[in-house]
DNA sequence: TGGTTTCTGTGCATTATGGGACATTCTGGA
DNA sequence: TCCAGAATGTCCCATAATGCACAGAAACCA
């Protein structure tokens, strides 16, 4: 589903070197565990970079029900799409952990990626913002959510993981209410799959409670069970 | 869910113009209803832009599940996410009717835009086409078949639909079937929710057959539901 | 115009899912 | 070190969704 994308990660890269140069106008704020960064509705129109910590985006549908629509780490952007010209955001932006983030005013930011020569790395990296959004749609479409649960799984790691020759191990401990929030169920069918995934060898939790995931030996458990 | 955005429609008739001078260049090509303008895999990186006629994009799951991710008119700009970089297309275009079309090579594409000073606008469109699809995957995640139903038509009615004070005319023919597959449920179930709103008074057939949503009626409908 | 195919409206078994509930384990804070 | 709150592992059951089947209507093709 995700793949590796060594061109967005330059972009990125370019970025942050692009960023620097704005140290001292926007200095580094502070975000504390399960505080918000922005909210639904909210006027606020900063592109986020976060230098250290992670960050949630939520949705929140009518009647509450929360949709986790992406987790970002150290080097990533966010908050991009007032970029849109929408007014009020879409979504709240959580920090999951004590979060150091830069922010840069909307107009700020496109002016910058249009002076160092970003913006077709930006167009780029936006491509593949609906790429990967658009597999997501065809997962939530398509398969059940045993099938979406791996998928996801295998995106987290290779979007967060650090990878040894057979396993990947993700940094960063998410709930089964959360993964539950992505994929679309409810927490204890969370569970369950979780623990046959672990029943089966697909997944490991190290000493320190992190996932690891198999990832060969997971894709092949998605495939035989298609 | 989808909002009108005349930033985007600026954008489009920019590109428009901008790839007039490109006509002799790229002759426009003709696709017979039902026929594919690219397919999963291919390796085509085209942008392509419609004269005229429509053009559904879709995306198979492995067990050949179809899942119906856009459908664009005359005037929309498809294929863009060649620019990600990524080799292959990852959903396959298919014509719903006959179908005219101008293409341009991607990095052609990009000069172009760049040339004349259009990035920014793309930029913006694509923001927008992220905030879309995160509010497709929000609804998919969080309500159910019916409400996804109602507010995809919501979404077609303001995307292709002709307004009149209280409703809106869709000039184009979708098949249950068709919905479905965008609202990840089964045909039979599109029809019953069909029929339902029909009855409530929220939908109407015209005598061309084509679909007719009382935007108003309808939204205030899936609010009380919710 | 007739015949064929596609689309629609419906019903019904079977299965999957959602929404609780509850005991147990973990974790972080005092 | 202990406690309170959070997260996890499991059940159950009412409900929603899937898969299938079939008849009637409409659209398409020759």
């Amino acid at each position: 589903m995700i793949q590796d994308y060594p061109e967005t990660d330059l972009f990125k890269q370019q970025v942050r070197e692009s960023l620097q140069g704005q140290v001292k106008a926007s200095r580094a704020i502070k975000i504390a565990k399960h505080s918000n960064v922005y909210t639904v509705g909210e006027q606020d129109e900063m592109v986020y970079f976060i230098e250290s910590g992670q960050v949630k985006l939520l949705m929140l549908s009518s009647e509450g029900k929360e949709c986790l629509l992406a987790i970002h780490t150290a080097g990533d952007v966010f908050g991009e799409l007032c970029l849109s010209g929408l007014e009020g955001r879409l979504e709240t932006a959580t920090a999951m952990e004590d979060t150091l983030l830069k922010k840069v005013p909307c107009e700020k930011f496109l002016e910058r990626l249009s002076r160092d020569s970003l913006l077709e790395g930006f167009v780029k990296y936006l491509a593949v913002r609906v790429a990967d959004q658009q597999a997501v749609i065809a997962n939530l479409v398509t398969v059940d959510s045993e099938q979406r649960l791996g998928k996801t799984l295998l995106q987290l790691a290779r979007q967060l993981g650090k990878k040894s020759p057979r396993s990947t191990r993700i940094g960063l401990k998410i709930s089964h209410e959360e993964l539950s929030n992505m994929i679309g169920t409810t927490r204890p069918r969370v569970s369950v799959f979780m623990q046959r995934f672990r029943n089966l060898g697909l997944i490991e939790l190290s000493e320190e409670h992190y996932l690891v995931v198999m990832e060969d030996k997971l894709t092949a458990y998605l495939a035989s069970i298609a």
